[in-house]
DNA sequence: CAGGTATATGCTTTTCAGAGTATATACAAA
DNA sequence: TTTGTATATACTCTGAAAAGCATATACCTG
């Protein structure tokens, strides 16, 4: 297991980083919260934190866990590839203004469509599974 | 195994994904780029199937597979939430404007931040059929 | 029809990740 | 020191996923 897709497939590990969006935490602190074993929560760390996703600091006997930027990069890199195909460069492009500053949609609104691959008129066509 | 996150986390499906991006393929085709044997290829192509991930039309014995949206998009929606762990929305905006058009930067250079994920718009969407 | 091609699926084996339990380590407080 | 707290790690077990191989299914051509 060594990729960042590897290390996201797990849910208790992706539970783990969204909770560390909020602030650092404690090892005992995302046990109570996510109400995982102690080991389990050690474990999945030490996953994160060898994956780049997570680093730590002492405090006392606690080990203060946060994010780290990486390997979230890499996979919105991969992602990049693929983004055609959810939606029109324009499309993408307004939601990402939306993200950043939520406002009465500009009427952009021109119906858009056909964008994709123009395959063949199916012949066919039964999808079937 | 269910979620989009395990899906992609086996490397061959990744490479079957990548390849689709191109174009539309048979399973003959994905079978000799990808050096993977005829059952693996067929094997791996009914999990992106039944997660969303391609479709599938018939044409004469063979199956043409292409690229689904929907399961990129719950990617990047699940990014969301870390964006502003890697850079700045006006850097991610750059780098989005980049991609789309590689020419000399536009100096909108307006200092934008810290402005969480607000986004949940477009629902209905659905482009591409 | 027979034979060839393209793809799907069933079965088996192997490998490995995740959880549980117990224990080790480190620090703190009394 | 002794005791309590916080975290890491070792070991074992179990389940599931991936691959290989064989075979079934579907369609095409002669």
């Amino acid at each position: 297991m060594e990729s960042v897709f590897e290390i996201i497939a797990e849910p208790n590990r992706r539970a783990i980083l969204s909770l560390l969006v909020s602030s650092e935490q404690s090892v005992g602190e995302i046990e109570r919260q996510l109400r995982m074993t102690q080991p389990t929560v050690s474990k999945h760390l030490r996953v994160l934190r060898e994956a780049g996703f997570v680093e730590s600091t002492v405090d006392a006997q606690r080990r203060l866990y946060r994010l780290k930027p990486e390997p979230f990069r890499q996979l919105d890199t991969w992602l990049d590839q693929f983004r055609r195909f959810w939606s029109s460069h324009i499309d993408a492009l307004e939601r990402y203004l939306d993200r950043i500053d939520p406002s009465p949609p500009t009427k952009t609104k021109t119906e858009r469509r056909s964008r994709g691959p123009k395959r063949e008129r199916n012949k066919g066509e039964r999808n079937e599974n």
